[in-house]
DNA sequence: TGACCCCTGGCC
DNA sequence: GGCCAGGGGTCA
């Protein structure tokens, strides 16, 4: 489930396909990933289009095109941009839609669960659309400003965990991220987030930029890492290992349901 | 602010 | 064969 690693891991991969290239066909199924008029819009406006650069903020992929033409693109839970090489190959399964570049190059959009969404904008309009102006800092972009995160979470009585996830707190951090910086920063996911101290806070915001900056290494290792974006094996520290032991204090790991999301902690480092 | 829902692969 | 996970939009 990708989240701002996976995300920017993916925007890297778009880099460099798209780069300098030129789309000459756009193809799409008829998808619940296309709101609205998106798919048409998608088929029509693409072809003959360049892009000129592509931002991440948080979540979310922005392509900006030549002839000010925008492309949103969020992956949802298992959304993925797959470079499926020349023409003429089969499609993979789930794909909802299809670039063909100059020189035959194919990239697919796939999605099984079908959770995420492309649209089409006016490249200028991107950086003011309401999903996009929503968004709270992004850690890998802006950083992490911990006085300014501690008089955020300082507002709100909701659990720390909830409100981590809170693309208005921080853009990116979704369940795995909230719930590997909690365990690094040894707090109990379930804390009021109005309770926390400042240095409490500092040692969230460490675990959260630890986190991912041990996400992307890792990304970088191609065994642990596909180039679609998933993993071959669960490169966390707790995330979905609820039972197995505390790598910490070898304690079993416990698990429980915040915001509707699963969390594992450890019940003695987190208490 | 919280519950519910979308959708399907993967796991039990 | 059945259940669950999960981001985020929507509605109460």
């Amino acid at each position: 489930m990708p989240e701002l690693p996976e995300v920017e891991h993916a925007a890297r991969c778009l880099r460099r396909w798209l780069e300098g290239a030129v789309v000459v066909r756009a193809e799409a199924d008829a998808s619940r990933v296309f709101r609205g008029g998106g798919r048409r819009d998608f088929v029509r406006s693409l072809p003959g289009r360049c892009l000129e650069r592509i931002e991440r903020r948080g979540k979310l992929l922005l392509l900006f095109f030549d002839a000010d033409l925008g492309l949103l693109s969020h992956l949802g839970m298992s959304g993925r941009w797959v470079d499926a090489g020349r023409a003429g190959g089969a499609a993979p399964p789930h794909s909802h839609a299809r670039l063909t570049l100059e020189g035959g190059r194919v990239l697919h959009y796939r999605d099984p669960r079908m959770f995420g969404r492309i649209e089409i904008h006016p490249a200028s309009a991107l950086l003011g659309l309401p999903a996009v102006r929503a968004l709270g800092p992004d850690p890998l972009n802006d950083g992490i400003d911990a006085a300014a995160l501690h008089a955020t979470l300082k507002k709100t009585g909701r659990a720390v965990k909830v409100a981590l996830m809170d693309q208005g707190v921080l853009a990116g951090v979704g369940n795995i991220y909230a719930t590997e910086a909690l365990f690094r920063a040894r707090i109990h996911p379930a804390r009021a987030a109005s309770s926390l101290t400042r240095r409490e806070v500092g040692r969230i915001a460490a675990g959260i930029e630890a986190a991912m900056g041990a996400a992307l290494a890792g990304m970088k290792d191609e065994l642990r890492y596909l180039s679609d974006g998933s993993h071959v094996d669960n490169p966390f520290l707790i995330y979905d290992r609820a039972g197995a032991p505390c790598p910490r204090c070898r304690r079993a790991l416990e698990k429980l349901t915040l915001g509707g999301r699963t969390s594992a902690f450890c019940g003695k480092c987190q208490g």
